[in-house]
DNA sequence: CAGGCGACGCAATAATGTTTCGCTCTTGCG
DNA sequence: CGCAAGAGCGAAACATTATTGCGTCGCCTG
């Protein structure tokens, strides 16, 4: 529903989810300056409507010993519905591709995978990836450093732009 | 502490915690198998030694108005670490900017980024990406639809990586 | 074999999560 | 303007969970 609009508090509780996925409810409220059941009749709305999808833990991969993280630009011989979908499929299906996005342009899809060391992403390139029906190029690139990595939404933005528009 | 090796019982709690980050700790040591206390140990310990980065609600960007994704890969006039650095720092600033990642090969850094609409995005493109000093190209690509976006690591491939080895 | 270290589980207490209930404020209509 | 209906809030009560303290067990070491 992008009818239902959301308030104030709303996008504050979403926004300090999106900090500390734990906080407790009562520290929430307080945050958010509303006592403590109405502040999770509301997070629980939130949750029901989509707006939160759910809550993870960030973990490291390196410290688990996932050293190699790489891009993968990757063109199909056809683009025909039933065949992207399918490559979609694929990508699901294997654990080392973490996200994959269809994009514009020369390139049809962008692929993040990580991997235990080179070796093993090599292995998982040319035995599956490269070898995989209606692949026609993959060009990869190591990612050398990370500089910044903050999934979610810039509630700084939004609220610039929601108080312009008001 | 690379030395510092988790046992079974820790890599289920990460791999829970990465699942589903607001498990209470009475589900969480009910999963793994150990009652409360110990569990709760462990989880502290894993956050003080860095395997746990923190924890996020996931938010629905579309929902909140963010219907735009795009891809920027930049080149650089310059390597020199210094302004390597001094673009790192840039994105960070950048609230549309979301991720950064410095890449070896052709391109020089990958920028993941979110926009409200089009424009907004355009608008910061010529504006900001492409005025900013040491910024030689930048080629984008929207993304069409997204398929797979699992951010985090594969625990079952860590799990059969650590038994071979075993 | 004794001592010490580390980790576990149990039990008790503090804190939090969750439901219930009554109140206030807003909205729409006569 | 006044009233009735509905939504949202806060205080209190109850259920669940988090946290601490302590005793026990297994294991390594000297």
């Amino acid at each position: 529903m992008p009818g239902t609009r959301l308030d104030p508090i709303d996008r504050k509780i979403l926004a300090e989810l999106q900090a500390d996925g734990r906080m407790t409810n009562v520290e929430l409220a307080r945050r958010v300056g509303i006592s403590a059941p109405p502040c999770l009749r509301r997070v629980r709305t939130l949750e029901e409507q989509g707006f939160i999808r759910g809550y993870h833990a960030d973990i490291d991969a390196r410290e688990l010993g996932f050293e190699v993280q790489v891009f993968a630009m990757v063109g199909l011989v056809s683009q025909a519905e039933a065949d992207l979908s399918a490559f979609e499929d694929r990508c699901r299906a294997w654990p080392l591709v973490r996200e994959c996005h269809m994009l514009n342009g020369e390139v049809d899809f962008i692929l993040k995978c990580v991997a235990p060391d080179l070796s093993s992403f090599q292995s998982f390139l040319t035995g599956e990836l490269l070898t995989a029906p209606n692949v026609a190029s993959v060009k990869t690139s190591l990612v050398i450093r990370g500089a910044k990595d903050e999934p979610g939404v810039p509630f700084d933005v939004l609220e610039a732009r929601l108080s312009k528009s008001a």
